[in-house]
RNA sequence: CGCGGGGUGGAGCAGUCCGGUAGCUCGUUGGGCUCAUAACCCAAAGGCCGUAGGUUCAAAUCCUGCCCCCGCAACCA
């Protein structure tokens, strides 16, 4: 029994999910419910994301405490995942106490550790607000071009890298007035302590990443690393546990990513597993997988592995990356004010769950940007749900059920479907471990696809008349098939496969070839897709 | 010299890491079947794999130059 931990990317609560973000975490959870197929202990685990400036910015302007907007959205996010299939052992917030308890603790170990630091600088600050102000609260002119632009990482009109310090004449974005300087400290992690194992690090573990996982940690690691400031002038967020900082809050780029370990830790105490011997680095079994968008990747090859290093407690760092690319809309990227944007509670009220997983899947952004359109969605579905995958169990089973009321003939199965089944298990099972899903799913489908071609071959509905032992074979067989899809197909459309299940009398999904009983009966026969 | 992604039959894509008869879905054309949700099966037409060179017995795949397209304020994966 192998120890699979799989934590997913934590959705910021300032906005509804959509697609773009939904085709990033899907793979954690086909991961996740494949494990437990096989009988592994399995920690799925992610939350959202509560803190930070942008959410603050917004409160203030709606003029409501932070915590409404969090709120909101971390229900909304909750019920969505939720109407997904979402498997997740534990869907958290960083708002959660024992988030924030633990989050300190390990703050205080890296302190312990010697990998943070006190750093006093001039920064901007805005007497009007009262408040040191962040480089995306600033607004001044480009030393470049010599227009207005925001402070933060790029100028918006030449498009030259510039942060806050560049600009001159500059003003508060809040209330416009001029902004002075004020010296501040903040505490910093000193990452360039880890470069040479960070590189170490990404060179032996790049084989199970995505390609662009591996070219934007090297593009990281070639410029150097720097250290970063772990501390932000908030009042929103996690305290820093340190005498002299009551005024300021753990920055979310630290906090965020810890939540895998303080979500996985509350997981395993409910499950009875030392989480410490569970995660570490000297357990054999164990794999560790984390799923998110391309942008988010140096946060899970260079941050996150640096923090592990910095705590000493021997921690695996995460080996497989299932790092997604974009979905964009009519070559555009997702966005609201250009519009196209489609929520996923849009998509959840005209589409069922498994439709949507599938497209993730099948259409999914594994390897590079794709485009979405409905109409393409719309095709999927009604090619290989309905077409191949509905059709094949329908035409098999609504055949029996007028024909013989029910009641599956017994028969034998062909040896070269068993064979074949076998093979299937084995493909598609290896693809998912390595987090190649798109192909995992293309395989389960070749499956299929054959069931849909053995039919034609056999001509049962020709057979029932001709020679009822051989149709009683053929049936059999593809009983057996669908028998076997409602396990192949379980990690990625859930929904359908357990109605399979309820059909035929299935005990529930196991990643194991099924072997049918004799005279069974079906179940409440109904069609698993309607056609769009 | 800012960064990144991409150019494969009419459309959308896979294959590129680890060179070896160019594959999938839609669409088109013809045929089969009538168990099935106008679903399923078979077959055909349609591609100098952006371009110019190089390496090689062999290049969509490796190397070099060039051309073109897309994304990079905020929200945001």
């Amino acid at each position: 029994m192998r120890d699979i931990f799989i934590g997913g990317a934590w959705p910021y609560a300032n906005n509804s999910l959509h697609l773009g973000h939904l085709v990033a975490l899907f793979p954690g959870d086909i991961v996740a419910r494949y494990y437990r197929l096989k009988g592994d202990n399995v920690i799925y685990v992610s939350g959202t994301d509560s803190h930070g400036t942008p959410i603050t910015i917004r409160a203030k302007k709606e003029n409501v405490d932070p915590s409404v907007i969090v709120d909101k959205y971390h229900e909304e996010y909750i019920s969505n995942f939720n109407d997904l299939d979402f498997s997740y052992d534990l869907y958290a917030s960083t708002e959660d106490d024992e988030h924030k308890k633990m989050v300190k603790e390990y703050f205080l170990k890296l302190k312990e550790n010697g990998y943070i630091y006190e750093k006093e600088e001039l920064e901007d600050y805005c007497e009007t607000c009262n408040e040191f102000l962040s480089d995306r609260e600033i607004e001044g002119i480009c030393p470049n071009c010599g227009k207005l632009t925001r402070g933060e990482e790029q100028c918006e009109n030449c498009l030259s890298p510039i942060s806050g310090k560049d600009l001159t004449d500059k003003k508060c974005k809040i209330c416009g007035s001029n902004t002075t300087t004020k010296n501040n400290k903040h505490l910093y992690f000193a990452l360039s302590k880890f470069q040479d194992d960070l590189q170490e690090y990404v060179n032996d573990n790049s084989k199970y990443w995505r390609k662009n996982a591996i070219n934007e940690s090297q593009k990281y690691l070639t410029m150097g690393l720097i250290d970063r400031a772990t501390t932000r002038e908030l009042d929103w967020g996690v305290e820093v546990p340190i005498d002299g900082y009551e005024d300021k809050r753990i920055y979310v780029w630290i906090e965020a990513v810890l939540g895998y370990l303080t979500t996985g830790r509350r997981v395993a105490e409910k499950k009875g597993i030392d989480f410490d011997k569970f995660i570490s680095n000297s357990n054999p079994n164990l794999s560790t997988y984390y799923a998110h968008g391309k942008d988010n990747i140096i946060f899970h090859t260079i941050i996150f592995p640096a923090l592990l290093m910095g705590l000493k407690n021997n921690y695996q760092l995460p080996k497989y990356i299932l790092s997604s690319e974009y979905l964009n809309i009519n070559n555009q990227k997702m966005s609201k004010s250009k519009g196209g944007l489609i929520t996923i509670n849009e998509m959840l009220e005209k589409y069922n769950s498994d439709s949507i997983r599938y497209y993730a899947i099948a259409n999914g952004p594994e390897k590079k940007d794709i485009n979405f359109s409905e109409e393409d969605f719309i095709q999927v579905h009604n090619k290989f749900l309905v077409g191949v995958y509905g059709n094949f169990v329908n035409r098999n089973l609504s055949f029996i059920s007028k024909k013989f009321d029910n009641n599956i003939p017994n028969g034998i199965v062909d040896p070269s479907i068993i064979e074949v089944t076998i093979k299937a298990y084995e493909e598609v099972g290896n693809a998912i471990e390595k987090g190649e899903l798109r192909y995992a799913l293309e395989r389960a489908i070749d499956y299929i696809n054959l069931g849909n071609k053995y039919y034609d071959e056999n001509a049962p509905w020709i057979k029932v008349k001709e020679d009822i032992e051989a149709f009683n074979n053929i049936t059999y067989t593809c009983v057996y098939m669908i028998a076997n899809i409602s396990n192949l197909l379980n990690p990625f459309v859930p929904k359908s496969t357990n109605k399979i299940k309820e059909m035929l009398n299935l005990s529930s999904a196991k990643w194991e070839v099924i072997n049918l009983k004799k005279d069974m009966k079906i179940n409440n026969l109904s069609i698993l897709f309607e056609r769009i």
